[in-house]
DNA sequence: CTTAAATAGAACTAAAATGGTACTATATGA
DNA sequence: TCATATAGTACCATTTTAGTTCTATTTAAG
């Protein structure tokens, strides 16, 4: 739980590295520029382009760009991107044999505070990644837990 | 990422068991209850004792009870005694080789992430994962982001 | 005092996920 | 036409995970 796979976390510097170039970087320059594999940066833009984050420039002097503003890509994008969809966990029980049904609440439970989680993730941009920030925010899950809707009228 | 390993779900639903037996428990009734294999239950109770979240009584007639009550048991407690401290990732870079300063912050920025996610995990107690709530807490990491302390005064 | 019930602890194994590499195909600018 | 670059797939080694098994120890009950 909360383990980031290293592959997300490289791919966030890859992408924090082509919000520093404005222009068209090639995966060599990024690995250069980030001292990762280069195989393993093509890689991950590979898996970027296809989810949508970067834009990809085939042929010699090809290369890889942001699809959008860094600010426009949240944290969340990056995480589903690079580990996939978001599967906390599914009931416990096998499916249907679920007898005890506040077993089932416990479940759900979890599931809501992940879909809290990613809620929270998806209001940190890349901007705010590279940024040196002091702190982070407190994802408030208890008000969260208690209120049906949205605990502080945030969305 | 987000992803909790099935054994924190089960253990989950081992803990809520014991929350509703207010007397002692064998491992075996407890697996029962949760149709969760024996040896697995044996193993996760054996885990959870050795974290103190629950205590063990030996010999027949033995079994487990909660160390505290519920309301007292954290979801961050439980995710770090069957998961191990979060360790969301380390720096990227090789130890003392991190010659970028702005990817290092990067990775700093995923860890601040994970430690205002960790922070609202530690306000959500066993109760409250038991309690069939309607929604969870939105984790408001953005204004963390912002903010140097405490983005609302809770803690 | 013997036995059955129960936890303690460690070791082991099969399966799955992860990280990284390699290879072939395709596109494109010079 | 050729060098450069991405696209896509497949592969492999390592690690992690889930689950089981076995032995030792403790203790209530007969």
């Amino acid at each position: 739980m909360l383990k980031m796979s290293k592959l997300t976390d490289y791919g966030t510097l890859v992408l924090a590295q082509l919000a520093k170039e404005s222009k068209l970087s090639s995966a060599h320059k990024v690995a250069r520029a980030t001292h990762l594999g280069q195989p393993t940066v093509s890689k991950l833009l590979k898996t970027l382009a296809h989810a949508g984050l970067v834009v990809s420039e085939r042929g010699a002097q090809g290369g890889y760009t942001l699809a959008r503003p860094a600010v426009e890509i949240s944290a969340a994008e990056i995480i589903d991107a690079l580990e996939g969809p978001v599967a906390i966990t599914e009931c416990s029980s096998m499916k249907g044999h679920c007898d005890l049904q506040s077993n089932c609440q416990v479940a759900t439970a979890w599931q809501k505070i992940n879909f809290g989680i990613r809620r929270a993730l998806s209001e940190v941009s890349l901007v705010d990644l590279q940024t040196p920030v002091e702190l982070l925010a407190t994802p408030n899950l208890k008000a969260y837990l208690a209120s049906p809707t949205n605990p502080k009228g945030q969305q």
